[in-house]
Order: structure tokens, then sequence, then C-alpha cells
RNA sequence: GUGGGCGUAGCUCAGGUGGUUAGAGCGUCAGGUUGUGGCCCUGAAGGCCGGGGGUUCAAGUCCCCUCGCUCACCCCA
């Protein structure tokens, strides 16, 4: 048995998953800066408190994050993600709004790993900051969308709603808070304790026993402002106009206490309850102001790579992309003219390999096989004196055929171009 | 944090009611003519059967604990 092993929740991403993951980012990446959106990549740990505004009653806060006390007495945590830190960068540096960033990376959460859920998990994301148009919102929705649509994903859900203006969302909470709690025996024991903390998330209980009395809840909507409604209005028929098909999910409530206005979630259609929220977002227009900056509305979303993954793999969509060289170099001399050919090929820009230890060219020739080569260079004592290679085409029948040692690149780069363009 | 299932070679898994040196397939490595892959054949390496304790003449097989994975709840991405 191995001594060490990777923590709970925390996993060696291996090939070919990993470079999968790689164009995932880029295809986001490409996704998002095709809008404007620039790159911003913050700290991994920063003090405790740019977190504890995400919310006193959420568990992210209160019990799952990662925080220590560094050697200089700071108080300190991993991100469990990361628009707060887009706020606090927000804050310190004062770009000019609007402020279009987006992000991609690691964060950290001490929760019971699970499918779709670890300790440490990867988001990419997005933030404006700096205005209160509801286009903003439409925008930031689209781009999920175009994403997840980019990634092959055809079964991918999208609910929308709108906590309201900040007294509206407080005068709802109120009035849920009075309702459940003249219920209070017919919800679930769990819900009961939920409902002292955050009165909203009691809608999201998947309990079969409060789905009863969450059906006869007041509803967000008859709450709303006439900005509010004319705000969401307008997101919805943005959303229509753009051919993005949603449902308006009034129970629709995000876990972190900032969120205010507009809120959504995209959700994987083939995937169980437990990890279908592929991602979700909505606006916060209080929290850069709630880190002690200028009081500046945001809007954005975060995407989990993990369980967006999953959904590609139950659609079968988005496969890790081929891993094939391009040429593999059998040198059954004493391996010198495998070096220089190698380090020649590859300063051309060709994928090169080569195998150690002067094994047998048998053994050479399989590992070139193996490695999906297409084309093998073989050179010996023969070939070296002749000054020629053996160039043999892996995936054909044709018979190998000696070039120059000199035309060798230019040969590869012939053969290679022309079968890419076949292709 | 709470509950259910599981934990045997690198991978996927076999191993009725406890009984001699723990198996297969795939993969890896080496051979099957002197310098040639893919198919086939032969052979080899590789497991204190997650870890610890207990019951027993004897445990991969039973019991307890622990760690890990997994599923559900919770939470959320």
């Amino acid at each position: 048995m191995p001594e060490f092993s990777t923590s709970p929740g925390m996993r060696d991403i291996t090939a070919p998953e990993s470079a999968r993951w790689r164009r995932f980012v880029d295809v986001f990446e490409r996704t998002v800066s095709a809008a404007g959106y620039e790159l911003v990549i913050p700290p991994l740990l920063e003090d405790i408190g740019v977190f504890t505004r995400l919310g006193e009653a959420t568990d992210v806060v209160t019990k799952e994050m990662y925080d220590f006390v560094d050697k200089g007495e700071r108080h300190v945590a991993l991100r469990p993600e990361q628009t707060a830190s887009i706020c606090r960068s927000f804050v310190e540096h004062r770009p000019t709004t609007p402020f279009k960033a987006w992000y991609s990376g690691p964060n950290f959460r001490y929760e019971k790993p699970q499918r779709g859920r670890y300790r440490q998990f990867d988001q990419v994301g997005i933030e404006v900051l700096g205005s209160l148009d509801p286009y903003v919102d439409i925008e930031v929705i689209h781009l999920g969308w175009i994403f997840f649509k980019k990634l092959g994903l055809q079964q991918i859900e999208l609910a929308v709603n709108s906590l309201g203006e900040p007294e509206n969302r407080t005068a709802y909470v109120a009035a849920l808070k009075s309702y459940f709690n003249d219920r209070l025996a017919d919800l679930s024991p769990e819900s009961q304790q939920t409902l002292e903390k955050n009165p909203l998330r009691v809608l999201d209980s998947k309990r079969p026993q409060d789905s009863d009395v969450i059906a006869g809840a007041p509803m967000i909507n008859s709450f709303w402002s006439a900005e509010a409604a004319a705000h969401f209005d307008t997101v919805c028929n943005g959303l229509t106009s753009l051919g993005v098909p949603f449902s308006i999910d009034l129970k629709l409530v995000r876990g972190l206490d900032y969120y205010r206005g507009t809120t959504f979630e995209f959700r994987g259609g083939t995937l169980d309850s437990a990890q279908n929220a592929l991602g979700g977002g909505g606006r916060y227009d209080g929290l850069v102001a709630d880190l002690g900056g200028p009081d500046t509305p945001g809007v954005g979303f975060a995407i989990g790579l993990d369980r967006t993954l999953l959904a590609c793999d139950d659609e079968g969509t988005f496969p890790s992309p081929p891993d094939a060289a391009d040429v593999f170099v059998v040198d059954v001399g004493d391996g010198i003219d495998a070096l220089l050919i190698c380090a020649e090929l590859r300063a051309a820009g060709i994928r090169t390999e080569r195998s150690w230890d002067n094994r047998s060219m048998k053994a050479q020739m399989k590992a070139a096989n193996r490695s999906g080569a297409r084309f093998a260079v073989l050179i010996g004592e023969d070939e070296r004196l002749a000054g020629i290679a053996l160039l043999r085409d892996l995936r054909s029948d044709a018979e190998q055929v000696s070039v120059a040692r000199t035309e060798l690149q230019a040969t590869l780069i012939s053969r290679l171009s022309s079968l890419q363009g076949a292709e």
C-alpha cells in the first residue's frame, strides 16, 4: 500500500482528463473574451473577512471554510468561491466600470465528499461590476448558456428568478418566516432548523414531507416592487429574444446570502438532483459595498467544472482530446541520433517521442505504435553511415522509404501537413 | 455532520456454508530468427486481500474499531 494518497475530497486529475480540463477552460475563455471579459487571477488565500460577507447563515461560511491563523497572526482562509475575491480585488484596485472579469481555478470547501462534490473543486465564472442594466443580466446568463452549448450539452435547463430589491427580499423573508412558523409542526425537523437560519432556503428542501407546506407558501413575485418586476421582465424578454429557453422558478434561492434581484441556475438534465446544479449566479448589488468599496452593483455566475463534465459524460459530448504523437524515433544505435532528431523535429513544432534504455527494436516499435504516432523514423548504424533515416507510415501498408537525413524534417512537415489537409 | 452500500494485483473484477503456496482478463516487461509495431502464442514481474484489534487449531472469508470510496440527507458548484 502506498504510504500517502490524496486527502479526502482532493484528487489528481490525470491524463487524459487533465487535457480535457484545460480545453474546458479554453472554451470558456474563448466564449467570454469574445465578449470583452478580462482574466483576473485572485489568490487562493484571503483574509477570512472577505468570505464571511458571503453570509453568516451559510454553511459555506460557518462550517466549511478552510481557515487558519498564519505565522503573522492573520486569520486567513482558502477561498470557498471567487466572487468575493473578485469584488475585493475591485475594491482594492478600483478599475473603471463596468468592470468585466472572468476567472477559473480551484476553490475549497470542507464538506463530506461525494459524486460531483469535492473539497477542492474548480469553477469558471464571470462577474460584471458597476451596472444595474438588466441587459447585463441577460448578457451574463446568455454567455453561460452558449458556453454549455459550445461544450455540446443539449439538455441544460435554465431556471431564473428574482429576489426583488433588498426591501422586497426582506419583506418576503418576513412573510415566509411567519407562514412557516404557523405550520412549524408540518415541517421536517431539518427544515425547522433551516427556518431559523435562513427562511428562504426552506424553499430548497427536497424532503417530501415539506413539499405540501412549501407549495402553499407565499411566492416572491407578489413582493416585487414595480421596478424589480420591470427589471425581471426585461431579463425574461431578452432571453426570449436570444432564443434561450428558460423557466421561471419562483422558489429558486441561491445558497449565498449576498444575492438580490435576478438569480439563475443551470441544471444538467441528465443528472440526479444531488449534483444537477452545474452553475448559477445572479445579482449581488450590495457585496462590493459590504467589502468597503463604493456602492457598486454586480452580477455574475460560477460554473462547476466537475459537474459540468459529469453532464458531458452523460450526454456523450466533449470528450478528452486525442493525445497522439506525430513522430516516434526508433534508434537502434547508441541513442545519439534519436537525441538529435528529436531536438530538430520538436524545434520545428512536430510532436516527437522516443524510447529510452536501449530497448530492442521490436520493443521500440511497439512503443511507437502505442504512442499513436503517425510516422516512425528508424535509424541505426547503417543509416547513420549512409546519411539517411528510414521513414515508415504506421497507419498504412506502404513500404518504408529512406530519406536523406538532411531532408527528414522537411519531408515530415510536408507529409504531416498534407495529412492534416486531408482530414 | 447523519444514515446505507462497498474496499482483493496498475485497471476491471472472481474468490458458496472460514481450511494447503490468493486467481482471471486487460495493461506492463521479456521471448517467439539476425534491426521493424498492430493479430496470435509462451513466459515473467506485480497483492502483508485498505489499516488495527478480536474470535478460531485455521480468516480475504466471522465480529469490533478505524481510514477511505460511494450513495442519500444536509449543503452547494
